[in-house]
Parts: structure tokens; sequence; C-alpha cells
DNA sequence: GGGTACATGTAATCAGTTACATGATTTA
DNA sequence: TAAATCATGTAACTGATTACATGTACCC
């Protein structure tokens, strides 16, 4: 078990999710993740492994094997790992938001290129962003039930996010900088 | 020279200054940086040195070190970096965005800890929001001459986000999930 | 019964972070 | 002149990404 590791925000999120949704294999939290949390804070399904194993060592997960078959690893949350969660979620967050956005770097650089690059590009991300403000609308319907109510606080947020950006990046495309 | 590595979104943040802003040293990239895009696309600054040391060595950036004093390095974008950048800046974004957010990952979570924390967190956070918020008006203010109005874009974004997410705390820390 | 999509991992590499270290300036 | 503080890096480590690989179920 041999603890004392440092724990990520990826590691958070895996230990998190066993908390929630209970015992899962690797595969059932990159399922849950892809619907969730994935869509602010995402990583390879490679790491859910990883995380997971990272987890098991530290003490705050237990591991089992199927032992025939596809011999699935499942993990389960221990009392420490609670523990650990709990902690670490009445610890106010010191560092800053960061907005990871390839489109907003590009605007920044803009003048190294054309405005038309700019607007045809801006069009393209604000189209996007639309697209994905209507899955997020469409998620919030069929959740309803079975998300808990933080979920979907993430969720409207979510939501705000798309519309904000979108309408930014519409007024980009229609009015570039120069 | 040997060209060839991939370039990172790091990478461009460091071709992308010394191209608009002409030949710089680390130390003066990381002060551009820390007042600019570092607030939605930041690095320890000993990336910088490792950055533009990889830019040098494939010829995107040409380096230049003092002889004598502090022997400081200078890099200065070469043609090729030029072609490099623009054509990076000419590629349609793909992936998406990304809002890294601890407290938005503690909300997620918020179902495994008490109204009280989150509601206490949530209000901290606003108000860490509305003083970035003020600290952008100011910025916006005071560089008005000297920066691109690309620049001025993405600093009008900046408030924005700054305005939408500490509307969003708000609600949450008087009205907080259970 | 052959393809194709889902499921489940491992291995290698490297970018990015953390920590350390030291030289110049300013200031009290 | 001692002490901060600013300036300028290097070294070590590891989390995260990329790429590869194989097993199982389904369907046409």
């Amino acid at each position: 078990m041999s603890d004392d590791l440092r724990l990520t925000p990826t590691s958070f999120v895996v230990l998190g999710l066993l908390g929630v949704h209970g015992p899962s294999t690797p595969y059932d939290l990159k399922a849950l993740i892809s619907l969730s949390v994935g869509n602010f804070w995402s990583f390879p399904h490679s790491q859910v492994y990883a995380e997971a194993a990272r987890l098991a060592q530290a003490g705050l997960a237990d591991e089992e094997r199927e032992t025939e078959g596809r011999r699935r690893r499942s993990y389960t949350i221990t009392p420490a790992g609670l523990a650990a969660l709990r902690s670490w979620l009445e610890t106010p967050s010191d560092g800053d938001a960061e907005i990871r956005d390839l489109g907003l770097l590009k605007l920044f650089f803009g003048s190294m290129t054309t405005p038309g690059v700019v607007s045809a590009h801006a069009r393209e991300v604000a189209e996007r962003h639309r697209s994905q403000l209507a899955a997020y609308d469409e998620l919030a319907d069929s959740i309803e039930e079975d998300a808990t109510s933080f979920e979907q606080a993430t969720l409207e947020f979510g939501r705000r996010w798309e519309r904000m950006v979108s309408d930014f990046w519409t007024e980009i495309a229609d009015n570039p900088p120069r």
C-alpha cells in the first residue's frame, strides 16, 4: 500500500467517480467521464488505467481482478480514499482557472495572419460551440433523474459557457479585429 | 537545425511572441506572457527556456548568446519559424476548448461533502473572479495603445468570462445544490 | 465466417512541473 | 553592507500522451 504519492486533479477525478458511482472498472470510468467531467477535464483512457493502479498502490482504492475471461480489474474506494477525497473537497482551491482554447490562442496572434483567416475560423468555432450547446441541452433533458444536482450545476455551467463563447465568436466573425 | 519535432501549443506561444514582439530573451517572454496569454495559457518559466531552445534546435528561431556578463540568450524568429507560425494560424483548430478549473471539479463532486463547504468555497471563488475582472478592467485601460486589437479581443473575452463565472458562483453560494 | 465496432489493456516517449542554484541590482 | 528581490538558468522526475496490440461480441 506504500502511502504518499502526489495526487493530481486526474487522481481526484478517478477517486471522486469511485466515490459517487461505486466500484467500477477503468472502462466504466472512461464511459462515465466522457459523459460528464470529461467535458471540462479530460484525458486519454490509458490514463484512467494508470491512475486507478496508482490509487490502488497508495491504498486509496482496492483492486480486484477477475480470475477468468477478460480478467478485468475492478476498483473500490477505501476508507482512506474517502478521507483523501473529503479532505481535498474541503480544501479551498488555490490555483486560478485556466481556459485551454487553441482558438483563443490563435486569435491572440491574429496579427500574424489575415483578417479573412481569423473571421473564417471564428465562424467555425462559433458553430461548434452552438452545436455543443445543443448537445448539453439534450443531455440536460436526458439525465434529470440519475445525476446529482451537483452534476447538473456543472452542466448548467457548461451551457452558460457555450452561450457566452458562441456569442463571442460570432461577433469576432462578423467584425474581426485588424 | 535538425528539423521535425512536434510543436505543442506552448511552442506556438513562444513562437508567436517572437513573431509579434521581435527578438527576445526568455526572460522577456516570461514577462510578456504573464501580462497577456499567461492569463489563459500559462506554464512555468523554466518551460520558456526549454521551448526556446527547442525552437532553435528545430531551426525555427536563431539563438544568440552574449559573450560576457550574464551571457543571456536572445532568440529571433527565422523565416522557417514565421512559416510554421503562419501555417498553424491558418489551420482551423480541431480540439475542443477545455476549462481547467479545480473549483468546478470540486463542485462536480459536491455530493461527497456538505453544502456548507460548497457554499463557502463558491463565495471565495466568486470573490476571486470579481477581483480578476477588476484587474482586467484596469489592464484594458492601461494597454489601449500598445496592444494589438487581437490582444484586446482576447482581453475582452477574459472580461466576459470573469463576469459569467463570478455570477455563476455567486448563485451557487446563495443557493447550493444538495 | 469474416468484418467491424466495442472492450481492455501495455509500452515507450516526452513535455511539463518542481526543485534547486547562483549572479546581479536595488534598498534600507 | 546585509538583505531582499529580480534575473537567469539547470537537473531530475513523472504524469500525460501516443502508439501499439489483442480479445470478444455482434451482424450481415
